[in-house]
RNA sequence: UGGGGUGUGGCCAAGUGGACUAAGGCAGCGGACUUUGAAUCCGCCAUUCGGAGGUUCGAAUCCUCCCACCCCAGCCA
């Protein structure tokens, strides 16, 4: 049932073996369950792709859920964004958009029947008192003094806890199990606590709430999934997974855990991501520096490249840091099979073709897609007697190996024409102003009929029709391969992560680019047209991500 | 110091006692090709699986001990 793209993994392992079991009655059945507290990132799309595509692979099916138990923090905006991600990321849960609070109902029935039982009980005790009463991690705890009332009492308080008789703090109902457990989660675990405080779904209905070690296993269970994949600090809370939902006795899904997603040069948790927006280090959730899935969106980056990445980098328990390479390659593996071409120069020389007609204007036909042969598409790029070129493509003093211009040497404009650099203008303090040039008008589509070859090629825009662009660089937004070494990731950042070209000149077919649409700048990188700020007659474009660079980084080895 | 986990090349990660003198990918390094110094293609890149013992004809896979790292003492999820 696995693809062959797919490595396997222990996850797999187990399905695999549950249905040779026919554990589940041969269903798999997952779900993705966001706290609408924050907005999702890339490590929450490493879990949506591994639900999703179990469910996919194995035929079964996924549940979007809202862990929506805690109204203090959750709101309707981020339970908005996040639908709203998990569709572009590409994936569909039909009618089975779910919430916790669907089940408050149920909840406090279940939890009236745990009283019922004598396993759970109200308690009097204070937060700070509780805590105490817990002990550590190598004292056991001790019974709170409330720990022994008549089911009849708890019944009671618990009713008036519902009804809003007390104020927040001042009761909990707890389950009871075993103030002593090595287990710290079995020392009698808080069920519900008391917040009076709007929910963005029941509103007001409810002033109690589920905790989550009440509301997920439950949760999971009335929805009939089959395996409740989640984070490894979760492990420690299976055994109260499976003890609540055998007391209930209801049906019992597999809690399964895995290890979250690391990257280097990035910090991934909400606190951290939250304190960056907060405090303006970034524009906001969705600045393309951010690895949050809007913030890669608007950078560039594609569902296909997240899905091909998540694949990429599996799933395990072991603690890991990937590699942000990894997820650079991902994008430029899309990007390079379905990009349009374009031609686009950064930081601009201007270059005059001494030898071509003052006012002669040739258009020149270019493959718009010529890595792909099956794609015949063309655009029209004009040429004219004054042009520019990448200031990088030129080297007065270059070293034999340098494949670009330089005075005497010869380079091709990519699908125009030869030209050879004669003259070199500069200013005042020394600086090169300008290139003269001339061209072989034989050369023309960019090969000579005496088949002399040109080792460099570089890309170039006509003066007169450029289309003149802002557009911004992003680089790694620390400068730690681990953000948290040393000083911690605030001090960590890169003052250089955005750098931003104001009059950046484009092939004039760019003119006509809309926001979202994505190029490949040939010999740079690929560039997407930012859905925020740019403008028609304003062009505003993110890189994506550079295209490698052997040149550069034989440069670096120097 | 109690409990729960994890340790395979620079990074991610297969592997569940015999075809493992350990997949695959990323990165790296050579080379071919090239109207993107891109892409593509070819080749190289762990005698070794945290360490030490042991069981076995045979161990990354089983046992013992040790070491390192992660998680748990929210009325957060």
């Amino acid at each position: 049932m696995t693809t062959d793209s797919t490595t396997s993994n222990f996850i797999r392992s187990i399905i695999d073996e549950d249905l040779k079991n026919n554990t589940y009655g041969g269903r798999v059945h997952t779900r993705f369950p966001p706290e609408p507290n924050g907005y999702l990132h890339i490590g929450h799309a490493k879990s949506i792709c591994l639900n999703f595509g179990l469910a996919e692979d194995y035929g079964g099916k996924t549940n979007l859920r809202f862990d929506d138990t805690n109204p203090v923090k959750e709101e309707q905006e981020y339970i908005d964004a996040i639908i709203e991600d998990i569709r572009w990321l590409g994936f569909d849960w039909e009618d089975r958009l779910f919430y916790a609070s669907d089940y408050f109902e149920q909840l406090y029935e279940w939890a009236v029947k745990l009283i019922k039982d004598g396993k759970a009980y109200v308690d009097d005790l204070s937060a700070e008192e509780i805590r105490e009463y817990r002990g550590t991690l190598t004292r056991p705890g001790k019974n709170s003094p409330y720990r022994d009332r008549s089911a009849a009492e708890n019944l009671d308080l618990f009713a008036r806890m519902k009804a809003g008789e007390f104020p927040d703090g001042s009761r909990v109902l707890r389950a009871k199990i075993d103030m002593s457990s090595p287990i710290i989660n079995f020392r009698d675990p808080v069920l519900y606590r008391i917040l009076h405080e709007t929910h963005p779904r029941t509103g007001n209905e409810w002033c109690i709430y589920p905790m989550y070690d009440w509301a997920h296993g439950q949760s999971d269970s009335i929805e009939g999934i089959t395996h409740s994949i989640c984070t490894l600090e979760f492990e420690n809370h299976r055994p109260l997974y499976e003890w609540l939902l055998e007391q209930l006795g209801v049906y019992k899904p597999k809690q399964i855990e895995f290890a979250r997603l690391n990257l280097t040069y990035t910090v991934m948790s909400k606190r951290k991501l939250l304190k960056l927006v907060k405090e303006g280090y970034v524009s906001g959730w969705d600045d393309p520096r951010m690895p949050t899935i809007r913030g890669l969106r608007r950078r560039g980056y594609t569902p296909a490249a997240m899905r091909k990445f998540a694949d990429m980098i599996g799933v395990a328990k072991a603690n890991s840091v990937v590699d942000l390479e990894m997820l650079e390659y991902a994008i430029r593996e899309d990007l390079n099979a379905s990009a349009p071409r374009a031609m686009g120069v950064l930081r601009p020389l201007k270059i005059t073709v001494s030898n071509y007609p003052e006012e002669m204007v040739e258009e020149f036909e270019v493959p718009t897609h010529p890595q792909d042969k099956s794609n015949t598409e063309t655009r029209v790029v004009p040429f004219s007697r004054e042009i520019y070129v990448e200031q990088s493509d030129f080297m007065e003093d270059a070293p034999r190996k340098f494949f670009r211009l330089s005075p005497g040497r010869e380079v091709r404009l990519l699908g125009a024409y030869y030209v050879t650099c004669t003259d070199v203008v500069k200013d005042e303090d020394d600086n090169v102003t300008e290139l003269i040039c001339t061209y072989d008008p034989e050369s023309r589509g960019g090969q000579s009929p005496d088949g002399r070859k040109v080792r460099g090629t570089i890309h170039w825009v006509s003066a007169r029709h450029a289309v003149q662009a802002e557009i911004r660089l992003y680089n790694h937004l620390f400068t730690k391969k681990n953000p948290e070494e040393g000083g911690g990731f605030i001090q960590n950042l890169n003052p250089n992560s955005l750098e931003i070209i104001e009059n950046a000149m484009l092939e004039p077919s760019l003119a006509e680019a809309k926001p979202g649409d994505q190029f490949q700048f040939m010999r740079q990188g690929y560039f997407a047209v930012d859905s925020v700020d740019s403008k028609p007659g304003k062009p505003v474009f993110n890189r994506t991500v550079s295209l490698r660079d052997s040149w550069k980084k034989q440069q670096g080895k120097k």
